[in-house]
This record gives C-alpha cells, structure tokens and sequence, in this order.
DNA sequence: GATGAATGAGGCTTCATTCAT
DNA sequence: GATGAATGAAGCCTCATTCAT
C-alpha cells in the first residue's frame, strides 16, 4: 500500500537475484504455499503477517526475506497462478481439437488449478489490495486468458463446434461460472474437481433449453 | 467488557428500539447506500470509518448511531439485498410461468438488483468480516434463495422447459456467473442489466454447442 | 474476532510464550512500576495509554507488547502486590511469635508493601476495571490473605496474646484502617512506613479506652 | 473535566434559582439518588450518562438540566453527603457525652450514612474525576469533619474516657476503618450498619491486646 | 419541559514493518 | 541467516455534551 518500488522487487525476482542457496526457491514456495491457505481460508485482511509467521513456522524477519510486503505474498500466489493458468492455455491451444474441445480441455485445467492451494487464494482475495501497478500486471494477465478464450470460442464458431454467440458474453459467463467453483468445493468430496469441470462444461454447452 | 454480544444489535433493530422518530430510516438508508457503494468501489477493508464519515458527510458517531459496528453496515447492507433477492423470487414463483419462464424472470430479477448499489456490495464484498451470527443468518438466506432456484429447476424439467441435468450443477453454476456480471457491468453502457440478463439466460438455456 | 478470552492471556503468562528473551522481565517491570505509579497518583481511567507510553518513554506498542490490554497492566501490578503479600503472610505465619506478634510482624510488612509503588496502586485502584476473571483471582488472593489474618486472631485468642473479639470484624477494621495509609502517606515524611504501621498496631492493641 | 465556570454552578443552586418548580428538588434527589447507586454498584466511569439516563428513566437532556455535567453529579452527591455528616458531627458535639460517648455517637452516625445511598457513593468514587475546585471544597469538608474528630479525642484525653494517643494516628485509623464497611456491608445481612459500628467502636475502645 | 439526532475529542488497540543483536 | 524488541500510523469505537424541533 506504500509502493516505494515494488517493481524493482518483482523484476528482482526473475533478474540477478542476491545470492540465493538452493534451498531458496523450495522454502519461497512453501511460505507461498501456506500464505495461500490461509488467505483462502480466513481472508487476506483476517491474515495477519503475525499469525502468518505462527502458522508457517517462520519468524516474521523471515517473511520479509521471501517477500517485500505482505501484499508481495499475494503478488506472488498471483503470479505463480498466472503462470498455471498461462499454461494451460498454451496446452489448450496447441491441443489438436475442435473449438469445443480446446474450451472443454481448458476449463478442465482452469478448474483444477482453481481448486488448488494457490488458486484458491487467487480466486478468492480480491486484488484490491495490491498496488497500482502489480495489479496492472495481474489484470493483463487475466485479460490475455481471456481474449484466448473468445478466441477459442470464434475458433468454434468456424468450425462449427459452438453455436453462434457473443464471445464476449460467453467468455464471461464461462469465467464466472468456473470462477465461483472453490467457493463450494471441498477436495474429497463426491466428485473431484475434473469431474466438476466435466459437469460443468456439458452444462454450457449442451445448455438448459427443452 | 466490549462487545458482549453482538446479536444483540441486530435482534434490536425489530424489536424495542429506542425511540426512533420519522426519518431515521430515511437518513439510514442514505448513508447504507452510500456506505455500499463505497464498499463495493474500494472494498471493505480499504474503507475505513473515517473514508465513510467524510464521504458521507456526516461525523463518525452519526454511524453509529445507525449501525452498531461497521461490519453491521455491512450485515445492514446484506439483509436489504437479500429482502430485495426474496421479493424477487417470491414474484417469480407466482407468476405464472413454465420453469424456464420462471428462471428468466428472477434471473432478470437477480441481474438488476446486483447491479445496484446494495446488490453490487452485497456481490462484492466478502462475508468474512461478520460475525458468525450475522454470516449464518446471511448464509441461510442465500440457500433458501438457491433452493428455490433447484426448486424452479425441477419444476421446468417436470413441464419440459428445461433438459435433464442436475439442478445443484445447474444452479451453481447460473448462480457464478449471474453474480460476477457487477465485476464488469457499467451503469449507462451499451447495455442495461435488464439486457445483459436476457443474453445470459439466452447462452444458458441455447447453449454454446453445435 | 476482538477480545475473545481475556484469560488465556493471564494463562499465557504461564505457559507457552512466544519465545521471551533476558531482559524481558526488567523492562515488564519497569513499566509496570511506572504504571503503576501513575494510576497511583491520577486513577486509572484518568491515565490513558498514550500518557502512559509518554511518561513511561516508549511508544504505545510496546505497552502491547508487555501487557494484553490496558487493564492486563492493572492485573499483573495486583498479581505482584498480591505475590508480595502471600510472602509476607508467609515469613510472619512462620515466625516463632506469639498471635499478636505475627500480627504485628505482618501488618508491618504490610504497610510497606501498600505504601510501595505496586502496592500504593494496588491500594487505591478499584478492580472494576479488570475482566471477571481477573477479579476472581484477585479477590481470591485477598480472601486467603484475610482468612490467614482471621486465624491468627484465633491462635493469639488461644495463646492469651489477643483478647476475646470477632476475628472477621476484627481482620476487616485491621484491613480497612492499614489500606487508607498509604492515601495520606508521604515517603520521605516525618514517619517511615515500618513506624506508622507500629503506631497503627500499637493503637489497635492497646486501645482507645481509659 | 473543561470546567467553564462551575463554581457559578454550585453557587446558583443555592443562590438565585431560575424559577424552579415545586417538584425541582425531589425529582433532583431522585436522580441523584438513582445516579450515586449507580456509582457504587459499576463505578462511575463505568457508569456512562447514557446507561445514567436509561437507567433513571429519564431522557439525556433531563440529566444536564438537574446537573451542569457528569461530575457535578458526583458533586453533587458529596455536597449531600457532607451535609449530612456535619449534621451528624453537630450532634455529636451537642450532645452531653464524655469523649469517648461522642465518638461513639459520631461513628454510628457515620456508619449509617456511610451505609446509606449517597454514602456509599461518597465513600467509593474517587474524587479524583471532579474538578479541582469541587474537590477542594470536599477536602476542605472531609478536614472539617476529621479536625473535629481530633478534637473529641483530645477531649475524651482531658476527661479521661480516651487513652494517651496520637490523636492524628487515631483519627486516620478510625476513619479508614469505618470508611471501609461499606465494602463489604450488605443490607438486611446479619447486622445493621448501627450494630456493625458498635462492635467496631468497642474494638477501638477495648483493643485487641491481652 | 422534553427528545431524537448530532458531534468533537479522545480512548484503546493492532497492524505491517524494521532493526540491533 | 534468524529473532526479540520496537515503532509510526492508522483503525474502530464511545463518551460527554448540545441543539433543533
């Protein structure tokens, strides 16, 4: 919230880094990973940096160590999340399938990665948190996602794999719907989060009409 | 010695109030509203009480002297959406409809009332901040409006306006993306919500395949 | 989501810390010392914590850091006092005295335990203040204090040093007589501590009669 | 606690009143009455001026029409009190007793209003909340009532009812431990305040030696 | 004479963050 | 590389008090 220049500390990250162990990035992923969780869980306001440091373990210096803020931790899960959801898409895309299929096989992995610890907390937190200019980088992400879907489903449209519709309107119902999934899922229920997908996307495109 | 219990404040609110003249509820709902959209725009947490008494224009206690807490702003806030959610869906069930008739008819319903500035916190603005009280109170009023929905589902399936599929997925899934439209919705834009709805049911009940 | 248990904090004190170093308990004590000096001397409500983390040098976290609450102060100042007196019950109950003796030996410590800075605050604060709990533990304390008092009256009735009277109202005009001394004391007066609680004891023993 | 003028205050309550109806001052000792309970029993910054109102059944407004603010009630409850006890101090010096029989006399009297409503307020609240100027002019009443007292004992000494003592230690003693009945004092218990003060006097008198 | 509504000021608490060791 | 201790800033809330009606 006081940006000085959380860029300089993103770029870091994937620039000449200072001297880090091997140990570095397995631990980084660790805090990220419990961060995460419990953002999900409880919130990121409800997270305190001190009930972070309890709850992983770590002492609270050690946090700044593997992260410039505590908004630098939800930067992070942003983007590691990014990265999954990135590539799936580029394995979507690259799938030798009709419009429907790439659709069906992308919101299958969308869905996965949604339930996983660090989709969860992407799916939930809002990113209002963040600063100006990371969530800059956040939106741009989501918004290449989605031109790939609406372009997928034009895709479609010429193949004669999916009806004629607003992509637009598609895309973001689709995105809603699949969205929304972690907010009632329980890993370890009746179904995984595949099978929900599968449901899902059956849903969607065979639609509720007759 | 602080709060001992705050259900207390909501349970007061219909019962022996004390002594409230003409123009309370007025004034309340004035600064409800504002209180909204003040949510909705920067978020809960982003909005402190200060934010709120300046923006609103009236001084910290006037707050509370409408609302116990801020989160009772927001649990205030949430009952109005969901009075307005349950008008809704009483109408629906009366009118007389086929299933999928129905479904349009609150969906369109639903659309407007979450684009509006109640709905648009209510969407928003995570439930984590209330009390356990006021979050099972929320919460069983959201699941009695679903299972309506399942409810309406049923009921098309059973006169053949809507195709064989289950009615939990279904909802959900209608639910997800109906409550992400105000993510994107701009009042005075191509299109109305009354519109967006239309498109919305129509791609849900066509369909996106063939 | 506040206060959810005001004694777990007082347990804490006792059991798992969140890792305290040397040096810890010298600086709890000197601002306990200073607080307890200043509630002495304005009342506790007429001390507000940022006087406090004024007078005592050190900015208001700290305080936080040392204490639950504001009124966590006021409890460990009593379980002090309170420490220091069950001591003092203690050496006089195994003193090699005769009941008026012991009575003696005591109340003298007792002076200057209630005319010293826990003490004085400890004397002149009403634990209203304090959570329930904290004022069962206090009270108790008092109570084995008094209890201890009413039995050496017994055991001097027994061994001919004290004359036949009622050992409770005898123990509650002790107390209330040796708790209003330090509201006029003045260290460094005429009169120390040990010679005022000589003449009190004198005063009670001998009697105001003939 | 921002006095403006209070001394205007007190001196226009006994001076040119503006036009008080008949029922002025019964309803004025009423509230006070009502309000020195209250601080007893909660304590008086425990005791808020809106749990005052409630409480006493009368609207806010009504309280700052009987008193000029919240401290002048508690001033007002002393002046009360004082009265009475010079009342009671007056009579003591009236009546045709030996020393040690005034000192009875005084003390019972003082246990009772000690015991009594307003006493118990007087003898709780510190009068640390009330201005400086109202607080010395209690002081001044308190040393009025003790010099008195001083003197009774010097006289019993003349006539031989009292034993050679310190007539400020005694004093001090006495009032400490009378001033704390009201502690643990409870109506309708086994004693009356009037016995309680017999026994205590008989104490003083006999002492606890031999 | 009474009250619903309003407020300035200040209270307590906690957060994210840093630094000396 | 790690941590106990510290802090500036800000948060939520409540109090005693007053006025327009």
């Amino acid at each position: 919230m006081k940006k000085l220049d959380k860029g300089a500390a993103a770029k870091e990250r994937e620039g000449a880094k200072p001297a880090r162990g091997p140990g570095f990035e397995a631990k980084r992923m660790e805090i990220l990973r419990g961060a995460a969780i419990l953002f999900a869980e409880n919130g990121y306001h409800e997270t305190s940096v001190n009930m972070l440091s309890e709850k992983l373990g770590v002492s609270k210096p050690v946090l700044y160590y593997y992260a410039e803020n505590k908004d630098d931790i939800l930067v992070q899960i942003g983007q590691i999340s990014l990265d999954m959801l990135r590539a799936a898409m580029s394995r979507a895309q690259k799938a030798q399938l009709s419009g429907v299929g790439k659709l069906r096989h992308f919101f299958t992995a969308y869905t996965e990665i949604m339930c996983s610890d660090f989709g969860r907390c992407f799916a939930f937190v809002d990113q209002k948190v963040v600063s100006a200019e990371a969530r800059a980088e956040n939106s741009a992400g989501r918004r290449v996602i989605e031109a790939a879907i609406r372009e997928i489903i034009v895709e479609g449209q010429s193949d004669h794999s999916i009806a004629q519709c607003s992509p637009e309107f598609a895309s973001r119902a689709l995105f809603g719907a699949f969205n929304a999934i972690p907010r009632w899922f329980k890993e370890g229920g009746e179904f995984d989060a595949r099978e929900v997908a599968e449901v899902y996307i059956d849903l969607f495109v065979t639609g509720l009409g007759r």
